[in-house]
DNA sequence: ATGGCTGTTGTAATCGATTACATTCCGGCT
DNA sequence: AGCCGGAATGTAATCGATTACAACAGCCAT
């Protein structure tokens, strides 16, 4: 009847029934040979074995996933793909995803073109078996979607008030150990560059600088908080803002090593130098913290152990195919990874005032 | 029969069946509304949309991939997950991909794990409808395969020999225009910092870089070019060379963004400065050279651009269900892209010797 | 020897969407 | 009136793998 693929079986690839008839044995026999050796016979296994060599034999996933009603993918949602940050921990999901033969799937959840509607297909849609999240800020149809959404799991940011797994790292700690090395180094009077205000990372690592502060009897000027968003870009601007300042902080605090790159690289124009004239500190140990001039004092995130603790979590999650809440009296519970304080070139003793 | 699944029709996800229900009409006539729509009337359309808000229908993607033989996907292949060279690339991709309703998969050619098997998998199977390749060094069971292959693109680095379709950048001419304009700024030592050897890209810069000291009768000393693998660590072992030398050139030329700061740290911590002492140029134009201390003068490829290009090249490939070198007198070709000479502080006259 | 048991294998239903082919309906033409 | 052609729709086969159930063989115990 419906032909119109004449050439495709004669091309080549063979289908079940082909190993089978190669083998001598039935469909059953060679689907089981395959995901259940231990139910066929060591003869049946081992002709079934040779066929599938012989004929060259790929199982057609579409078709496995249509009987067994699954995707074979998860989906990762990333705010920008392009953001090298988020590019380490893909790097950690995508390893452990495909050992467990899953296909992953990137998302950027900030793409221009009808990124919404797009968004809200992968939560409620059936085109995915799991979720990564990495973006604490999306749209409000989010939990509208539906009850039968796949288990989904966040990492780094997450969505305040719903209860979802997470792996995250310990923001607020990050921060304090940032602050009170500055303190421990002399300085008193302490900025902070922040990531932007509806940003659930932001608001931890702010706290965490605040209380650092409070604790060792420092005054927080509200003029030494800038307002900024993570980037390159931002760092800039918060560098001009710093350097209009009349009373300026000589020990900076930036909520991402980007801003604290761009925050530099413009006081580096303006011949302020770092660290003599002004420390800077931090956050995420990207790549190139390390090589930047000066080296990047900074609190390292795990990232791709973030991603990777991620996906296995969301395994655990899909593999105990019970409600969110069962899996979780099962044992998946949310992660808290440690950070690090890694002293590097850009802090030091403020100048004499 | 088979119900191990009594829950899943129960709590939701309707099926085509349950669409043409509500609907009053047959499955074909849902099915037609929903992907051709001029083949039915306007009253069974609406009734159809209606019914598909109603029920909250998804279409069930495992199935219609099963009944028109394809996977809904693309895979690219991407030698580092991590660098950000690559995820600017993989941002324009998606981009593309995701209007046109495919998946992306990314796949990290250099995972550690089996990575041999896994890539050979994507080659050969069905799991993909296209295969967007940003490695030029794909283990050698690349074209064994099989015919039945699905289409293929190259991005950026490509397989010399094979004439495959692909989207590059003009990489001899960027050579050109960095050591021009070294030579436009007085220098007559130019070195050369090199990427891995086997890497098509090294090969061709490297050529243009001989070519631009030929043309202007500049001595190109072997010992001026330094082996190294385009990454920041390669960068500073590279720096260390330089600084061995008895006879050092006053211009460098690297073949990669990461190189050229990596070389710029080190000789920052041994006190040499750039651009007074020693002229740098890059290659990628990767975000952070605009802001890195001295800003990078580098040659911009347009990485977003190449991942769109790449995609919409596979797209009409895949279209144009033909073999591959009757896509080709279609219309598809390979693209080459400009790139352009970003001028900024890490290049300057070299010093008075 | 008969019944019960385990281990292995085959038959055929099933997942959900697409579409070839058949059917129906209706207007226009001879 | 009768026939033709096109538009709209329905029926049912199909894609390829999984698995419930049935069938059967071999073995032990009663």
């Amino acid at each position: 009847m419906d032909d119109r693929f004449p050439e495709a079986r004669a091309a080549g690839n063979p289908n079940i029934g082909d190993v089978a008839r190669a083998a001598g044995v039935s469909t059953a026999t060679v689907s089981r040979a395959l995901s259940q050796p231990d139910l066929v016979s060591a003869k049946a296994r081992d002709a079934v074995l040779k066929a599938v060599a012989e004929t060259g034999y790929k199982m057609n996933l579409a078709a496995r996933n249509l009987r067994l009603r699954q995707t074979g993918g998860i989906v990762v949602l990333v705010p920008h793909l392009s953001n090298p940050f988020f590019s380490a921990i893909l790097s950690g999901i995508a390893g452990i995803a495909s050992q467990a033969g899953l296909n992953m799937l990137v998302a950027d959840t900030r793409e221009a073109a009808g990124a919404d509607r797009r968004i809200a297909g992968y939560l409620h849609n059936n085109s995915a078996d799991g979720l990564i999240v990495l973006d604490g800020n999306l749209p409000d149809n989010f939990d509208g979607g539906g009850r039968n959404r796949p288990p989904v799991v966040f990492a780094c940011e997450w969505v305040e008030g719903h209860d979802q797994l997470s792996v995250t790292v310990d923001n607020r700690h990050g921060a304090v150990l940032a602050v009170n090395h500055l303190i421990g180094l002399g300085h008193r009077r302490i900025g902070h560059v922040m990531g932007p205000p509806d940003n659930i990372l932001t608001q931890r690592r702010l706290a965490g600088a605040r209380d650092a502060m409070a604790a060792a009897g420092l005054n927080a000027d509200p003029r030494w908080f800038f307002n900024a968003n993570f980037t390159l870009a931002s760092g800039i601007a918060a560098a001009r803002s710093w350097l209009a300042l009349d009373e300026r902080p000589s020990g900076i605090f930036c909520s991402s090593d980007a801003m604290a790159c761009g925050f530099m690289s413009e006081l580096n124009r303006h011949g302020v130098r770092v660290p003599d004239d002004v420390s800077v500190v931090g956050f995420d140990d990207i790549d190139i913290a390390e090589h930047f001039i000066p080296a990047l004092t900074t609190i390292r995130q795990p990232r791709h152990r973030i991603g990777e603790t991620a996906a296995e979590m969301l395994l655990a999650l899909m593999r105990g195919d019970a409600t969110k809440s069962a899996a979780r009296d099962g044992g998946e519970k949310s992660t808290v990874l440690p950070v690090e304080l890694i002293v590097r070139g850009s802090t030091a003793a403020p100048p004499i005032a």
